[in-house]
DNA sequence: ACAAAGATCAACCAAAAGATTGATACGGCC
DNA sequence: GGCCGTATCAATCTTTTGGTTGATCTTTGT
């Protein structure tokens, strides 16, 4: 029985070489290609694929664990299995949470990606090893929840700025911009701004 | 005329995807693949390409910019032309310098690394129109040159240690780290170690 | 041999950051 | 209706950072 796949990923030769490695399957067949999150969507309405392979940086427009949530959402649902080079703690737990079926590294060799298109069509979750480690950790002891405010000023933090010019931007005091960040230092389990931008990046937070 | 080239790329399905999209083209060939600098000089050496395809980031080991400056001591030398993701100004700047024929992004379509391989291989230089005129500019005004010291303080800096800990770690005093960041912010341009930290990470630097 | 650059260190002062304590108002949930 | 979480704000104090001025020693380049 074939498995039908969507390829999404902007750039040109990956998704060649995606095509180049599926094809020479037999019970894999690309059935469409798309460079970003909405065309991703657009195609899996209408060819309805098994599997959408999928990496999580798409240029403009929405990305790739938004794209993995509104794939989901569609009827019928095909799995989604991740394909990129990021491997931070909150692009992977946040691709599982939007409902991917896994999440493989870009430097596995093709059978691997074969594999796990297969186990994805059939039900299967597909994770490396550490990467599944991983995933049970952020179950245990999950990344912190920061509120959309504690994101702006974070964000606004790793540009640089200052708390007098993050209150400008914000259109609020000094004040409410400390309190934040000690929600955010708490959160992080940091106590410096330079640390609190280190771990958000780290983790993918920002 | 047919142009022989040497792929290298950690990523085995943009290698394929390279091949398949070369492969088509009827006077280009490719001869080898590496997933690493080390990989490359030792085909390059053996295989001789007229062209080398590379990647700027390669896991570990030397990186594509060690790789490049290494591929032009040979004799014959290739020409090398850059294919990659990044596109910081240190990075496009590091290439060129190191001797790179051209600087693609992997965004571009097929036929535009076809095109690219065969004018370097002639012996043109290759950068699409906006990364051109960003080298133009890093030529009149380059990059600040941070001395190996400066460096060693702006990647702890990044690590978002404090000036104590930097000094600890370097095994010198706190009054020597301030000295290091007065003339990191004065070449960065910048007035506080949040700034300086995102300034190079913008363009490069770390 | 000399000049320049780099690395090191210090003292002082002002500004910014961070911690603490305390508060009010609003929206959502039970 | 009450509780909880979020967002907002303030005052005070301590610590850290950043800027300035000044210095010595070593290494590098001409």
């Amino acid at each position: 029985m074939t498995t039908t796949v969507l390829l999404v990923d902007d750039h040109p030769v990956v998704r060649s070489g995606l095509r180049a490695v599926l094809d020479a399957a037999e019970t894999l067949q690309v059935v469409g290609e798309a460079a970003t999150g909405e065309e991703a969507l657009a195609l899996a309405a209408h060819l309805r694929p098994d599997v959408v392979l999928c990496d999580l940086r798409l240029g403009n427009g929405i990305d790739g664990i938004q794209t993995t949530a509104a794939l989901r959402a569609l009827d019928p649902a095909p799995a989604v299995l991740i394909l990129t080079t990021f491997d931070r703690d909150a692009e992977i737990l946040g691709a599982i949470e939007a409902g991917a079926a896994g999440y493989l590294l870009k430097e596995v060799d093709p059978d691997v990606i074969i594999d796990g298109i297969q186990r994805a069509a059939a039900g299967d979750t597909v994770l490396a090893p550490d990467l599944a480690s991983r995933v049970l950790k952020g179950m245990r002891s999950p990344l912190p929840r920061l509120t959309d405010r504690e994101i702006d000023v974070l964000r606004l933090l790793a540009t640089g700025s200052a708390n007098k010019e993050i209150a400008r931007a914000l259109f609020v005091t000094e004040a409410t911009v400390k309190s934040h960040l000690v929600h955010v230092f708490t959160k992080l389990g940091v106590d410096s701004r330079s640390r609190a931008i280190h771990v958000a990046q780290e983790t993918g937070l920002i």
